[in-house]
DNA sequence: CTTTTGACCTGACAGC
DNA sequence: TGCTGTCAGGTCAAAA
């Protein structure tokens, strides 16, 4: 599923694509996702010139002359640039038409994206108005974590995963990161120190840098604009390996629930 | 205010 | 083989 690796190869993969290019139509076969699409978009977007391509957390922003197209891959979805003549499957719910003939095709089995639409500045919609900061930039760093978590009970790695906090992190990049910088999922955000709270916010960018610098990673059925899976193969150090040994230190490694999310962690290497 | 739980959806898989 | 049940995931809304 895409994580924001996932979101930022998709949006650096369709930019030259899109950048400049004209809407022919927007073609809605399934309206009916957590928010439904609405019916008057088509009308408003034909003609409309694609500006630019830019991110905000796990949402994909396309800019356009008349305001912002707002998608979410949600867990299962993928964007995809297609010609005109690509048979279309069962979970294809919408295409962005362009007036060269190439598509956008979104495709979802789970259909927990989204599509929307403001004409007001992105960061006033109010699915993005509330979302917490970037973790690849420079304002996320130790003592941010450090200062945000204080008076949480939270877990730690609930807190990460909260997107009014830090966005774009899920659950497996969550686990993945905690191993990393040595420390117990379950503990409560505040009473997580300084520097455990900078190894944490180190593993974060560290682990989200990997996965981007190779275009993604195969993070189960993630597919780039070109239908392809991620060239990065990003070998789980503990997600999905509950009972198996820990490349560190060989203990097994543990499997909890949080918040309904799979937890997995090395009780001996994370403290 | 913070924190927890439920809901959404369907493919994959386990167990009978 | 085929049915039923459970689970995964992101994230908002409602409940506590």
């Amino acid at each position: 599923m895409p994580e924001l690796p996932e979101i930022e190869t998709i949006r650096l993969g369709l930019l030259p694509h899109l950048k400049y290019a004209l809407v022919r139509d927007l073609v809605v076969r399934n309206p009916r996702f957590r928010w439904p699409i609405p019916s008057t978009l088509s009308a408003q977007l034909r003609g409309a010139r694609i500006l630019d391509l830019s991110r905000r957390a796990k949402y994909l922003l396309i800019v356009c002359d008349r305001g912002h197209l707002i998608a979410h891959l949600g867990m299962s979805g993928s964007l995809r640039l297609v010609s005109g003549d690509r048979v279309i499957g069962k979970h294809d719910h919408y295409d962005l038409v362009l007036a060269n003939g190439r598509i956008v095709r979104f495709t979802d089995p789970r259909r927990f994206g989204s599509l929307h639409w403001t004409s007001e500045p992105p960061e006033k919609y109010a699915l993005l108005a509330n979302l917490g900061v970037e973790p690849l930039s420079e304002a996320f760093d130790g003592e941010w974590l450090y200062h945000a978590s204080r008076g949480r009970s939270v877990s730690i790695k609930q807190f990460l995963m909260d997107q009014h906090h830090v966005v774009g992190v899920g659950n497996i990049y969550a686990n993945e990161a905690l191993f990393r910088a040595g420390v117990h999922p379950h503990i409560p955000a505040h009473r997580v120190g300084l520097e455990r709270c900078t190894r944490i916010v180190t593993a974060i960018k560290h682990t989200l840098d990997l996965a981007l610098s190779a275009g993604g990673s195969t993070l189960r059925d993630f597919v780039n604009c070109d239908g392809e899976p991620g060239s990065f193969q990003l070998s789980y150090r503990v997600y999905d390996r509950e009972g198996k040994l820990c490349y560190r230190c060989q203990g097994a490694i543990k499997m909890t629930r949080q918040g309904q999310r799979g937890t997995f962690y090395c009780p001996s290497c994370q403290r």
